[in-house]
DNA sequence: CCAAAAGTGTTGTTGATACACCCATGT
DNA sequence: ACATGGGTGTATCAACAACACTTTTGG
């Protein structure tokens, strides 16, 4: 990258979240060039002079996934004179949130290799990316709970019983399936589709989709997000 | 300040949150110094080069106030690259909540006066200070419904209606007097003292104290702050 | 027919809400 | 006595948890 243009001292550091089958993943890559060569981190780069952190990271997120348009949030800045050693570097940590099956890798110059980890086996990464990313589990399990983001993990249409297993994984616990049910439907914020799903060996479940213009409604009067 | 010490493009600004009676409060300064003299913003200065951000807005809160060990959370990086016009400065910004009996203004170099302005009142300020504020309120209504942090704006005694008051305050709400003793109560969060009011024309109140030892212990098996 | 997941129904309990009401104290 | 806030009690309603049950479909 053309250094010339980079913010000295300020990177940005993105855990990308997916979801597969059953399981909540995040993207780590191995980073090219750098102190940091062949060891796994969260994928990063440099705050440029005339871009914002968002920017940046709708950027960085484009340059290897060719994601347009996901869901992004900042976490918050890391600060630690020593997390980077020899060098004082601040890095603005990020989360998103994407849809494996729009997901496709692309060539990318200072990425070696991208692949995705269960959360619960994530190895060591360099500099403070093992803090950056138990604080984004953290961030994402506390505003799942508050607005309906889960859906960006998600196909655009999917079954009460997916849903309920991505909620069942992000935040860790059991749910009982009746109860789900009742309280995702009676939320009024999924659309029941015609449509069933296909070639599965059991009886195929309703496909439903989330409708944004209906949250934006109930919104304002607010609805509980715990379960 | 000596400049030599502090990272170049990076400050820390701070909105202090105080509660004064029946109303919340925040502290505004007038700058001395700088392209901004004679403006009121949030209180602000230099990320050091041997302090993380933490650290700094620690500092900078003491430098004015000497207040000491208060409660203090990043909101987060605020980046726009036109947010100061000429450089490129990147700011880190921060709420803190204090006690207002504690509270008492320091002589300091940088600043020529500190004012406490209602949070509905707040003038035009400085950069894009209007946008942290408005920040920082909107993540302090978020925090005091997650966990009792409330409790670091009144004073160590208080009463159940102060305490109703504050959240009023702070939550733009109308609370249920009984329905509110109930769901605070009920909580086991607060120690009876036996302590009463002094002086006041009416009936006088219990006093109680938050206990974090309660806290600590309660916020493992979790509950609710929803009012 | 069986396995597996989809989907419905029931019941007891808890907690929120909206009140009405009585108590203590200073002026 | 009355104003002001302190403090208690209660009836109603909505939400939730636990669990049993029926339905559909492929193999």
């Amino acid at each position: 990258m053309n250094n010339s243009t980079a913010v000295d001292g300020i990177t940005i550091d993105c855990a990308i979240f997916g979801f597969n089958k059953a399981s909540l993943e995040v993207l780590l890559v191995q980073h090219a060039e750098g102190e940091s060569i062949g060891k796994w981190g969260l994928l990063g780069g440099y705050l440029r002079k005339d871009e914002s952190a968002d920017e940046a990271a709708q950027r960085i997120v484009y340059e290897l996934t060719t994601l347009d348009n996901i869901y992004l949030e900042q976490l918050k800045a890391f600060t630690d004179p020593k997390r980077v050693s020899e060098r004082r570097v601040v890095t603005i940590g990020y989360y998103t949130l994407v849809n494996r099956e729009d997901y496709n890798i692309k060539a990318s110059q200072t990425v070696i290799e991208a692949k995705w980890y269960k959360i619960n086996e994530i190895p060591d990464l360099i500099f403070d990316h093992n803090e950056i990313f138990d604080f984004s589990l953290m961030q994402l399990q506390n505003r799942v709970r508050q607005a309906p983001i889960g859906f960006n993990l998600l196909p655009e249409k999917f079954t009460l019983l997916q849903l309920m297993h991505l909620y069942e994984e992000i935040l860790g616990i059991e749910l009982d399936k009746s109860n789900f049910r009742r309280k995702i439907l009676h939320m009024k914020l999924l659309v029941a589709l015609d449509e069933k799903q296909q070639d599965v060996s059991h009886r195929a479940a309703k496909l439903y989709k989330f409708d944004p213009d209906i949250y934006k409604k109930l919104t304002e009067k607010g609805f509980n997000f715990e379960f």
